[in-house]
DNA sequence: GCAAATAGTTTACGCGCGATAAATTTTAGT
DNA sequence: ACTAAAATTTATCGCGCGTAAACTATTTGC
């Protein structure tokens, strides 16, 4: 580093023997210089630590290189376990990702997209909160900049959707309760905030009406994003009364399931597969907790790595210009067996 | 909302009846404008749905309106947690924040600043990776944007420190853990990742030195941020290899204790303060999920309002020019009783 | 009602870069 | 070595706004 200092990226191209257009050219694409001027403009920046100003680049580039990353709560380390995911791609491709959360509010969403237009982004991976969304305010928004819907699907907006296969969640992991042990009911909100649980719900009644047993759905109460407390307290009440009719209780997340194992242990439930235990307990996600669980969590993990780099992967495709009708991308989730079912 | 599109603060500035510095004087502060104008601003503002180019915004701004956060891993939602409080506090103060993690990795936080530096933030709030961090690094970052340190202190860097008192946390539950049984054990990370840790091991030593015990400290293998894995891993070898010589086990930190009660309840062993218990567990920082395990676990939460608030005041009164010398500020913690301890 | 203080307007310029066209140089292909 | 293609240079414009100075209009205090 010199200790001379660049004001600007003509003094730059002047100290680095190139001219300034030229330079403009490979802050905007390396590849697209010749190999023997990319040096000389490497060695510049190595020798006077020049970076061009982000504003003054952006204010007239017909596209930045900014991507947003929208998830409903970054709170939630399965959120931000995927968010990292798509960060680091993005990355890797070359674009400048900015991570923002909807805090599980319909009202922060339409905030957070309005924020998103000022940076002009190139592109936007957004999870949307569902159907508590402002459904009005997501079409402007996709009509307006490029964006790919991960995780929860709305209407067919957007580019495409990537997610995980929701039907097959349920149903691949009603079957193996079923196989091995008593059928199961479903543990779940009366009013889910979550926005796959919909299809979950459904997917356990059509599993189970082709086993030919009948199925069992426990709602519990509560709103917001509070699942484990949600679970807990919806655990507790669902023994008191008596509101599990098998010994084997599907949850439709994790982390409600996460507050159920709570509520069993407060109530002084055994909860595994041994002759010892009094419940089986599952849930769906593969949330990074469900493994210190206390039993362990059976569950069907997300394709954590194969939907965020599909979903990255489309969005970078739509950026640079491929067009493909609107698609449905939905990966198979893998059952992982431990010891509370 | 009109029809016709405004382009710039030049064409708005006209259909609003006022002259354009003024409406810039306007964004940059509704306050400096007189009532009269600021209402026909924002009626026009309504009614064109205008604003202003942020790049062209920024580009000669003396200062800008942003506030970077960064914090060392945002899928520990402690970290997530105490950023979302940061940002609707910016949101609050009429900041714009930006979100970053440094995924636990020393590159990745100087890259993150090195970003950070391209926004031309008027602050920034940083709770660094500790001593993993490249302190030259942080230091040259310091001296050129006004950055205030929370959760881990590095030297006397930046405008200020604003963090937990993580000698009280410790001296204080372990007060409380052997005015109610027999004294704890300390159970840690030989090579700590987290940047506090240190200082509570110290705090252990001191406060069993003025109880007059012997203090007993268990160093488990591991690198990395995968505390409830290294903690798991960790009880299991104490267990087999008779490393506790206290049925009572204080956890550096909540994530270890959560990893502990996985290879408890993995070696059978009672956790709790029952008598058919045999060991007494606790952790330190009141994690989100301290709440759920299998038992409910004891610990000592920050304090997660009154510590992000605190930061973000001192940046803010900073940036607008107050001096004050450097400080720290450690908030202290709150015993929260629950059954594991 | 007057003068001083405050707020707003006009005019003018600059920021740092993107974009483009035309002229020139370099490279690749045969 | 010759030509076509590709890369670079030169020159110029514009983006949308910040900022400053000088001037004018409005408000405020007495």
């Amino acid at each position: 580093m010199s200790s001379k200092t660049i004001r600007n990226m003509e003094e730059f191209a002047a100290v680095s023997g190139i001219s300034r257009p030229t330079v403009s050219k490979y802050f905007h694409d390396p590849e697209s210089v010749r190999v023997s001027t990319r040096a000389k403009i490497e060695a510049a920046i190595e020798k006077y630590d020049y970076r061009p100003n982000l504003y003054a680049m952006n204010q007239n580039r017909k596209l930045t290189k900014n991507v947003g990353i929208v998830v409903p709560l970054l709170t939630d380390p399965y959120f931000a376990e995927i968010a990292r995911k798509l960060e680091r791609h993005c990355i890797e491709a070359g674009y400048h990702p900015t991570l923002f959360s909807s805090h599980g509010d319909p009202a922060h969403e339409t905030d957070v997209l309005n924020s998103l237009r000022a940076i002009r982004p190139a592109g936007v991976l957004l999870a949307p909160l569902g159907r508590a969304s402002d459904h009005g305010a997501l079409e402007r928004f996709c009509a307006d900049v490029p964006t790919l819907l991960f995780d929860s699907n709305v209407g067919e907006l957007g580019l495409a959707f990537v997610g995980s296969d929701n039907i097959q969640f349920t149903a691949h992991i009603t079957d193996y309760l079923c196989r091995t042990g008593e059928p199961p009911c479903f543990f779940e909100m009366k009013r889910p905030t979550n926005p796959n649980a919909h299809r979950r719900r459904q997917s356990y009644l059509d599993a189970m009406q082709e086993f030919g047993l009948e199925p069992h759905v426990i709602s519990v109460e509560g709103d917001g994003w509070d699942f484990e407390e949600i679970g807990r307290l919806g655990g507790h009440t669902a023994f008191s009364e008596g509101l599990f009719p098998t010994n084997t209780i599907l949850c439709s997340n994790d982390r409600l399931a996460i507050g159920l194992l709570t509520a069993c242990y407060e109530k002084g439930v055994a909860v595994g597969r041994g002759p010892d235990c009094t419940v089986r307990v599952a849930g769906q996600d593969g949330h990074p907790h469900s493994r210190y669980t206390c039993p362990p969590l059976t569950t069907i993990s997300h394709a954590y790595d194969a939907v965020s780099k599909a979903a990255s992967d489309a969005l970078f495709a739509a950026i640079n210009g491929q067009v493909t009708p609107w698609s449905s991308t939905r990966l198979e989730g893998r059952l992982i067996l431990r010891d509370s079912a």
